[in-house]
DNA sequence: TTGTAGGCGTTATCAA
DNA sequence: TTGATAACGCCTACAA
């Protein structure tokens, strides 16, 4: 019976008749030992049941082997997806992930970065929008490596996705079908820049045809599926319905297609449906919905690399852009 | 231009002409300071830029403020949600989440339990199955509270639904509407154990009725739509297929209707389809799903709860199990 | 109400 | 290869 509820390094260090010191280089750098002392400390530690307190190994050692991360929300198939490729990618070279959402609150958001400084980080990714001035702030003076995710800006490491293009490919398929009249449901927009973005290119591709977006055929939404089949009700109920839509993710889309459907409304002859994201869903409703693939897993991927290799001093506020592409498959057919 | 980097809790106390002591009980409990002392401590703290750390804080004080979770997988609605409700019922008492994933390998499992104990939480929850030996014998010398999820054991906290009981129900209702041959696709079954008893029940109910759901009509699949679309075809291509299908979760169930209706076979009138868990697309689809509901919001929310509760010492070991029932929708008719 | 001082468990720098 | 020892930055009795 120990006198002390957990074994500490000096204890088992005297156990093993060697020097603390001794006993953490067994822990972090075995090859610096004796295979001897070695393998003494280690029947200690054993016997002892030692395990290291990493407060503690953090404190001296200025490193917490913890990585932040910070998302809209987890309650997104999207978001999941690029936290969990990262959270795989840092496990590897054991690092441990700390998550914070802010349910599209700036300032929540804000308090998500100082909670998560405070506690100690060895880097913060941050995944979608990042607009409130004081996090900008703070992520400044924060003296961590930062990676940005989705959309990016020029004074830090970021992996990001043209979601201007997105939108604008998605338009451009619909006109190139011979659509004229095109609706959207996007997301709500304050606070979310990529929505904003993918209705911004989707607004310009149809300027570029000489067409027009009228705000009346924009339906803002929650990103859920109810949120699309909402959208899509309204449009359709308008005195003049679009004979498109795009869904600003693949979510609405969705939602767009069960609405027609349910309404008697044939997709694709006649209404097309186009989305965003390329969910693995997409690939398998009925019809197949035809949509604009972000390489979701990829950006978590890239952003736990490039964050590792800011870390370790590697490379600096390296920026990247993932290609994107319109897969095209049944939900989208030509207009009149 | 400090000489250093980061502003100490020292520093602070130097600025504002009061001791270490002060300053430090002025970040955490400010009631026991004058007002005016108070005043100028936080004034030096904002002139200094100062921010507490963590690391060291949770060395002296012993508590981390974060909590450990481990879920079989990020990237799945059902495992997101529950993490979502978790992350912001913590979040509002100042308790972060580390999160870590096992991608269903007990080996992995263990593993992460070990660095989450190493790395330091006040709290571990475990999401899913638990059964390695391993990480049981962890646990119980962890010395911190921890709460399982969907599955529990006696000798620790937990908030659980009854698995068995959903695959019963949703066997049993398709036995009231006169289905004699029914088939399930379950996810792989060595290490999900909600799978299992989903299955287990699922079988007791049909033998309770005289009848009898042989391996031929169980396929395994991974847990996704396309593996719903694939166990489906299987069961369909079977020389007697059966009248209706189980899916093991409703993503499965999802899938089984797309693939029966891109084969022409008519959902529910040729053949019903039940899910388990009511994600939030059931409702949606056309037909809408029928299925077994599990509260996973709440899951999570309770869980953190009772977390909580452990870890004030208010309670110890708290056993709740949430009700589930069966939402019949349009994916369910009568058989033959 | 405020100050003093001894830890908390490791790491890391120098020596030996 | 191993040991002694000073940080690391904060908390918290105990004193004043």
């Amino acid at each position: 019976m120990a006198k002390r509820a957990k074994a500490r390094l000096v204890d088992v260090a005297r156990d093993a008749g060697v020097s603390p010191a001794t006993v953490s280089r067994a822990m972090a750098q075995p090859d610096l030992l004796t295979p001897d002392t070695l393998a003494r400390v280690h029947e200690s530690a054993r016997k002892l049941g030692y395990r290291p307190d990493g407060m503690a190994r953090a404190l001296a050692s200025g490193r917490t082997m913890t990585i932040g991360a910070i998302v809209p929300t987890l309650d997104s198939t999207i978001f999941a997806r690029v936290l969990q490729a990262m959270q795989s990618a840092l496990a590897r070279e054991g690092y441990q992930l700390l998550v914070a959402s802010h349910e599209m609150n700036p300032a929540a958001e804000t308090e998500a970065v100082r909670t998560l400084l405070t506690r100690g980080v060895d880097g913060l990714m941050l995944v979608g929008a990042e607009r409130s001035q004081d996090a900008a702030m703070l992520l400044r003076t924060a003296g961590v490596p930062v990676v940005l995710s989705w959309v990016g800006t020029s004074d830090c490491a970021a992996v990001t996705v043209d979601n201007r293009l997105a939108g604008h490919l998605a338009a451009r398929h619909l006109i190139g079908l011979g659509h004229r009249r095109i609706g959207m449901v996007v997301g709500h927009l304050p606070f979310n820049d990529r929505q904003q973005a993918r209705l911004a290119g989707a607004r310009q591709a149809l300027h570029e045809a000489g067409l027009d977006l009228p705000g009346a055929l924009v339906s803002e939404q929650g990103l859920t599926m109810a949120g699309g089949r909402a959208g899509c009700a309204r449009l359709l109920e308008l005195g003049e319905p679009p004979s498109a839509i795009i869904g600003g993710i693949d979510l609405f889309a969705i939602g767009c297609i069960q609405e027609a459907q349910s309404r008697g409304i044939a997709v694709p002859e006649a209404l097309s449906v186009v989305g965003i994201d390329d969910i693995e869903m997409s690939a398998h409703i009925t019809p197949a919905l035809t949509t604009v693939m972000i390489p979701t897993a990829r950006i978590g991927q890239l952003c736990a690399a490039t964050l590792l290799a800011e870390i370790k001093g590697e490379r600096r506020h390296e920026q990247t852009e993932l290609p994107i592409e319109l897969v095209v498959r049944q939900s989208t057919a030509a207009g009149r």
